[in-house]
DNA sequence: AATTTAATGCACCTTAGTTGCAATAACAAA
DNA sequence: TTTGTTATTGCAACTAAGGTGCATTAAATT
């Protein structure tokens, strides 16, 4: 079920959110907020935001789970992947903004696609 | 490094992934082989078969992380993308034989493609 | 057989994420 | 504004994946 009541902690979190572009990951959120709110709460928040649609997740080149925000006209799969880009010497991770162009799977229900780039971003690269 | 010595723990690995074409989770096969080997073994050996090419591995939907055979003329990254299925139901988890095609990604210097279809399997659709 | 050292087992650790429950605070009704 | 309902939070304890240090074992080589 996604956000009933707008506390105090949700309206930071979609501060936050509101300000970039970037994903997040959940452990950073927890780490950086610590002061402000218990790490139970920051994931349990997330995971409202991402039921609602606010936010979808992915799961990391480490395993750690990421968010960002979801746009709104982001349709379900029709046959396109929505990538990320994860830097692999700062960490840095990203939507891309471009939609990858998948073709049909013989033999599987697809349900979602995980796409997921890993490199150097711009300032490692130098 | 990879493998220097054809221990009796390594040979049951490679005669598990011998076996089958499916994608076996570190998990899976620290218990599965649990009286045989210890876990940290298991996760040692995998390290090794990756390192030296005869394994290749991915994170799953769960964050898990999962191993499957390498194709021995499997090339690195040229602008194609080696998929995963994985069902949603059951958790098979399967290496795709097809390459997808990826366009170039402006903007960053990409390494390596992860391409991971949730889904649902034969079985599990029906 | 003796030597070398890669590989293993074990005990312990680290970290991401979850859970149960009592306390708190949105929010709406009175 | 006060009160009541219940969504949300904090906390402490837990789970599970994976990793580490080190003494011991066992491949492989001489
Ligand atoms: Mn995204
Ligand atoms: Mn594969
Ligand atoms: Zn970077
Ligand atoms: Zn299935």
């Amino acid at each position: 079920m996604g956000v009933k009541r707008k506390t105090k902690s949700v309206k930071k979190l979609l501060k936050i959110f509101g300000q970039t572009n970037s994903a997040i990951s959940a452990v950073k959120l927890a780490e950086d907020l610590h002061q402000e709110m218990n790490k139970t709460t920051v994931y349990r928040i997330l995971e409202r935001l991402e039921d609602e649609g606010t936010l979808h997740s992915f799961i990391g080149k480490d395993g750690l789970k990421w968010y960002a925000n979801n746009e709104k006209d982001s349709a379900p799969y029709h046959s396109f992947a929505h990538p990320h880009f994860q830097c692999k010497s700062c960490g840095k991770t990203e939507c891309l903004t471009m939609d990858i162009d998948i073709p049909p799977v013989p033999k599987y229900k697809i349900d979602s696609i995980k796409l997921l780039f890993i490199g150097e971003c711009d300032d490692c690269a130098s």
